[in-house]
RNA sequence: GCCGGUGUGGCGGAAUCGGCAGACGCGACGGACUCAAAACCCGUUGGUAGCGAUAUCGUGCGGGUUCAAGUCCCGCCACCGGCACCA
C-alpha cells in the first residue's frame, strides 16, 4: 500500500470527530465505570505566528500515553484549552487596531486548525478560553474568595516596574532585572499594588510536594524557589535610643562573633532616627545612589561591597553587651528577613569582604579555618564564645543559643522564605478585570458573586494610560459606580490580572467546561481529581505550578476541590533546537512550521519524528533527513499491506513480536519514546529480514503503532478488514514466556577480554556455560599450558575465564 | 558562589542489577535499478595496523575498586539549566 498520507490523515481526523472517539465520560456516563486516567499538557498562549514544532513535542508526548491509556481500558482526559489573556494579543491590537477579542479569536482557530491537523485525540467538547467570560467570571470567583479570606490585599510598596511594557510585574517575572516580556530593565517605583498571599501557603506548598511525583529536578527547583530556612530573629537595642532593632540570623551560634550590624537602605530605622544620625547628608547621599542602580548593577558588583557607617546610633549586643557599629549597605536587601542582619565577618564571606574594606575586627569563633584568609562557614570547635566554647557539633550550638536568646528574652527561633507575596495587578486591558469597588465609605469592597463576570467594557484604544494607568480607568461608564454594600457613588479597581490568573486553575475547568453555577461540579471533581500525570515546559515548573498548586491548596482549604495536590505526576519535555543547534527564535529564521512538516510528509510523520529524535526530557536539533527517515519507516510500515498474508503466528517472528510488545508498553510509561520507536524499526526489519507475516501479525504492529502515527494504522486496520476504529481497539498483549529466546549467545572472556562467543541454551547452568566455552577451539587455544585461576560465568551474560 | 543536570562514532542518540560499548535513525561510501536523476532496494561504515583471520586503542581528564567499569568510589575539567549579596 501506499503512505498516501494526503488522502487519509483527513478521512481519520473526521471519523473520529464524528464518532466522538476520544470523549471522556463523566461519573454516571456510560465509560465512567472504568478507572480514570486525566492527562493534561500547559495549554498554549494562542499567538499570531501559530504552533510551533515544540507544541507539538510537548503534546504528543502525553497524546501517546493517553492514547495507549485508553486501549489499555482506561476512561481518558485528554483537553485542550487557550490561555488566551496577556501582552501579545494587546500589543498586536494597539499596533493594527484590531480588537484584542477579534485577535484572540482568529489565533484561536488557527490554533484549532493545527491541532486537529496533527490528529491529537482531545476531547473537543471541553475547550476552555481563559478570555471567555464564562471562565473568567470563576477566574474573578476564585480572587474574591481569596479576597475574603484575607489572601488577596492591597499595599503600597516599590514594585518592578517596566518602563516599557508599562506595567508592575511580580518577582518572578522580573527576574534578574529584566522584564520577562520585553528584557527592558526594570526600575523601581512605589505603587499601590494588589497582592496574593502565597507566603501564607509556603509550608503546605513545600510540605506537599512529598505527597506528589514530580521529577527530582522539578522538586529540587520548587524547594529552592520556596527557600525555607530556619533560624532565629534577634533584638539588638540600640545605645543612645531606646529601640530595638531586630535581625534575622541562620547561625545564632556565632553571636559571639558580631563586630557590627547592616542595616538595608530602605530600612525605617534611618527616617525615625535622622535626627541622632550625625552624618545623615552621607546616608541620604549613599541611598539615593543605591536607588539609582538598577537591580543588574547591584547584583553584578557582589564582591565590590560599598555602605556607610551610622554616626549617632549604635547597636548593643544582647549576650555581650558590647556596642557595635551599624552600617547601611545595599547588600543587606529590604525584602528578606527584618532587612537587618547582624554581621559576623569571620564566618560569613559577605560580611567579610565588608569587614576587610571598611576595617573592621574579625573575631573568630568557630575554629577550623584561616580567618586572615577568607570566612570560614564549616564545622568546628566554638571559641571565644562564653557558653557556647567547646560546642562543636553545629546543630547543638544553634540549639543553646536559641534556648539562651529565648531565656534572656532577646530572640527566638523562626523562619523565613526566598518566596514573595504574588503582585497580582497589571495595569493592561486584555486580562480579567478584579472585581473591587473602592467606597470612600466602606473601602474596598467585593462585587456581589451573583454579579460576576465583571466584563471587559468595550474600548477603541488600549494603550496603557500616561504613568502606567490601566486603560480602563479612560472608561467613565466602567469607573464610576454605586458601592454594593451602601449605595453611594463608587469607584471601580481599573487594574487587571496577571496572565498567571486564568492557568492556575483551567485543569478545573476542563473536568466540567460549561457549568454555568459552579466552577466545577463537585462530583465531577471527585471523580476526575487529581491531575494524573501533568506535562509542560521546565520554564513554567516555578511561576505558573507553584501559582496553580497554591490556587489549589487554597481552594482546598475552602472545601471547593476534594484534594489538596492538584497534579500527582509533572513531567517536562525539551526544547527542540533549530538545525544550527541554536534555539529556534523568528530572529534567526531557524525555525520549523509544523504546517510545513504536515504538508510535506503527513502529520504522522510530523508525530514519530518529535517523538524519536532523542530523550524525550532533552534538548535535541531538528533535523530535515532524520525527518525523512520517520517517513522511510511510516511507508516500509503502510507496505507491509503487501506481504501480509494468512492468519496466525509466524514462527520465526513469534518471539519478536512479543519482545517488541513489552519494549513499547514499558518505554511508553517511562516516556522513553525514542526507543520504543526504535523497537518498532528493528521489528520491522525482522519481518523483512522473514520476507513475509500474517494479517494478524501486521493488526498488532499496526496496533502497537498506532499512538503514534494513528492516521496510517487506522487506515491499515481498514484495509484488514476492521470495522470499528483502531484508536479504541484493545492494547495488544505479551507473553513474558515468549519475550526470550531458546538458546542465548554469550560472550565468553579471557582475563576479562571478549575472545569468542558460544551459543548456550537458556539459563544454562555455570558449570555447563563454562565446560560449553572451554570447548570452544579458540578458548580451549588460549586456556592451553597456563593455569586457570578462576572461573566466572553469568547465567545468559557472560563467561569468563582467568588465566595466568 | 549555590542547587540540579549533561559529557559516548561524522551527527541525533542506545546500553535493566557492573557483564559483547555504539541498538535505532541520519549522514557517508560502494553496488543495483534508470538514457539520466530523484525515490526505492542491497552491502559497508568507531580509530589504527593488516589482503585477511585477527590484533590493538576507544564512552570529557587523572587516579582507584573489581574476574569485568560508559555504569561504582575519590579528585578534576568543560558545557547546559535554575537561583543568586536570601543573612
Amino acid at each position: 500500500m501506499r503512505n498516501n498520507f494526503k488522502e487519509f490523515e483527513k478521512k481519520w481526523q473526521t471519523r473520529w470527530d464524528e464518532e466522538k472517539a476520544f470523549h471522556a465520560a463523566d461519573p454516571g456516563e456510560k465509560g465512567s465505570e472504568k478507572p480514570k486516567f486525566y492527562a493534561l499538557v500547559e495549554f498554549p498562549y494562542p499567538s499570531g505566528s501559530g504552533m510551533h514544532v515544540g507544541h507539538i513535542k510537548a503534546y504528543s508526548g502525553l497524546e501517546v500515553v493517553s492514547r495507549k491509556r485508553r486501549m489499555d481500558g482506561y476512561n481518558v482526559l485528554f483537553p485542550m484549552g487557550f490561555d488566551a489573556f496577556g501582552l501579545p494579543t494587546e500589543n498586536t491590537a494597539v499596533k493594527t487596531g484590531v480588537h484584542p477579542r477579534i485577535v484572540t479569536d482568529n489565533n484561536i482557530a488557527k490554533f484549532t486548525n493545527q491541532l486537529r491537523r496533527v490528529g491529537f485525540a482531545l476531547d473537543w467538547d471541553r475547550v476552555v478560553d481563559t478570555t471567555d467570560e464564562d471562565y473568567y467570571r470563576w477566574t474573578q470567583w476564585i480572587f474574591l474568595k481569596m479576597f475574603e479570606n484575607g489572601l488577596a490585599f492591597r499595599d503600597t510598596a516599590l514594585v518592578n516596574y517596566c518602563p516599557n511594557c508599562k506595567v508592575v510585574l511580580s518577582n518572578e517575572d522580573s527576574q534578574g532585572g529584566k522584564c520577562d516580556i520585553c528584557h527592558s530593565d526594570i526600575i523601581q517605583k512605589s505603587k499601590d499594588v494588589w497582592y496574593l498571599r502565597i507566603t501564607e501557603y509556603a509550608d503546605k506548598l513545600l510540605n506537599g510536594l512529598a505527597d506528589v511525583d514530580y521529577l527530582p529536578n522539578i522538586k529540587q527547583q520548587q524547594v529552592n524557589w520556596i527557600g525555607r530556612s530556619e533560624g532565629a530573629f534577634i533584638n539588638f537595642s540600640l545605645a543612645e535610643v531606646d529601640e530595638k532593632l531586630r535581625v534575622y540570623t541562620t547561625r545564632p551560634d556565632t553571636i559571639f562573633g558580631v563586630t557590627f550590624m547592616v542595616i538595608a537602605p530602605e530600612h525605617p530605622l534611618i527616617d525615625k532616627y535622622a535626627d541622632k544620625i550625625a552624618n545623615m547628608d552621607a546616608v541620604i547621599a549613599y541611598r539615593e545612589e543605591c536607588a539609582k542602580k538598577t537591580e543588574f548593577e547591584r547584583t553584578q558588583l557582589v564582591k565590590d561591597k560599598t555602605g556607610v557607617c551610622l554616626d549617632g546610633i549604635s547597636g548593643i549586643n544582647p549576650i555581650t553587651g558590647k556596642n557595635i557599629p551599624i552600617y547601611i549597605a545595599d547588600y543587606v536587601m529590604m525584602g528578606y528577613g527584618t532587612g537587618a542582619i547582624m554581621a559576623v565577618p569571620a564566618h560569613d564571606s559577605r560580611d567579610w569582604d565588608f569587614a576587610r574594606k571598611f576595617g573592621i575586627d574579625i573575631v573568630e569563633v568557630i575554629k577550623g579555618g584561616d580567618i586572615e584568609k577568607e570566612a570560614y562557614a564549616g564545622d568546628g570547635e566554638m571559641v571565644n564564645s562564653g557558653f557556647l566554647n567547646g560546642i562543636s557539633v553545629k546543630a547543638e550550638a544553634i540549639k543553646r543559643a536559641t534556648e539562651e536568646l529565648k531565656k534572656l528574652g532577646v530572640g527566638e527561633g523562626g523562619v523565613q522564605y526566598k518566596m514573595k507575596d504574588w503582585a497580582f495587578n497589571r495595569q493592561r486591558y486584555w486580562g480579567e478585570p478584579i472585581p473591587i469597588v473602592h467606597c470612600p465609605h466602606c473601602g474596598m469592597v467585593p462585587v456581589p458573586y451573583e454579579e460576576l463576570p465583571l466584563r471587559l467594557p468595550p474600548m477603541e484604544e488600549f494603550a496603557p494610560g500616561v504613568g502606567g494607568e490601566s486603560p480602563l480607568a479612560r472608561i467613565d461608564e466602567f469607573v464610576n459606580c454605586t458601592c454594593p454594600k451602601c449605595g453611594a457613588p463608587a469607584k471601580r479597581e481599573t487594574d487587571t490580572m496577571p496572565q498567571w490568573a486564568g492557568s492556575s486553575w483551567y485543569y478545573l475547568r476542563y473536568i466540567d467546561p460549561h457549568n454555568a453555577e459552579a466552577l466545577a461540579d463537585p462530583a465531577k471533581l471527585d471523580y476526575w481529581l487529581p491531575v494524573d500525570w501533568y506535562n509542560g515546559g521546565m520554564e513554567h515548573v516555578t511561576r505558573h505550578m507553584i501559582y496553580s498548586r497554591f490556587w489549589h491548596h487554597f481552594l482546598y482549604d475552602i472545601g471547593a476541590v476534594p484534594t489538596a495536590e492538584p497534579y500527582a505526576k509533572r513531567t517536562a519535555q525539551g526544547l527542540i533546537l533549530g538545525a544550527d543547534g541554536e534555539k529556534m527564535s523568528k530572529s534567526r529564521g531557524n525555525g520549523v512550521d509544523p504546517n510545513d512538516v504536515i504538508d510535506t510528509y503527513g502529520a504522522d510523520v510530523l508525530r514519530t519524528y518529535v517523538l524519536f529524535m532523542g530523550d524525550y526530557g532533552a534538548a535535541a536539533p531538528w533535523n530535515e533527513s532524520s525527518v525523512r527517515g520517520c517517513k522511510r519507516f511510516l511507508d516500509r510500515v503502510a507496505d507491509l499491506c503487501d506481504i501480509a498474508k494468512g492468519n496466525g503466528v509466524t514462527s520465526a517472528l513469534e518471539v519478536p513480536f512479543h519482545k517488541t510488545i513489552k519494549k513499547v508498553t514499558e518505554d511508553i510509561e517511562a516516556m522513553k519514546f525514542n526507543t520504543a520507536i526504535a523497537a518498532m524499526m528493528e521489528l520491522l526489519n525482522k519481518i523483512y529480514d522473514c520476507g513475509t507475516l500474517t494479517r494478524d501479525e501486521l493488526l498488532t504492529f499496526a496496533t502497537l503503532l498506532c499512538p503514534f502515527a494513528p492516521h496510517l494504522c487506522e487506515e491499515i486496520n481498514e484495509i484488514l478488514g476492521g470495522k470499528s476504529l483502531l484508536s479504541l481497539a484493545k492494547w495488544p498483549a505479551y507473553d513474558e514466556a515468549k519475550t526470550v529466546d531458546a538458546s542465548i549467545e554469550v560472550a565468553v572472556q579471557i582475563n576479562g577480554k571478549v575472545r569468542t562467543t558460544v551459543v548456550l541454551p537458556l539459563n544454562c547452568p555455570k558449570d555447563e556455560a563454562i565446560a560449553l566455552a572451554k570447548a570452544d577451539e579458540r578458548i580451549a587455544a588460549a586456556i592451553e599450558g597456563k593455569t586457570v585461576i578462576k572461573e566466572i560465568a553469568v547465567p545468559n551474560k557472560i563467561v569468563n575465564i582467568v588465566v595466568k
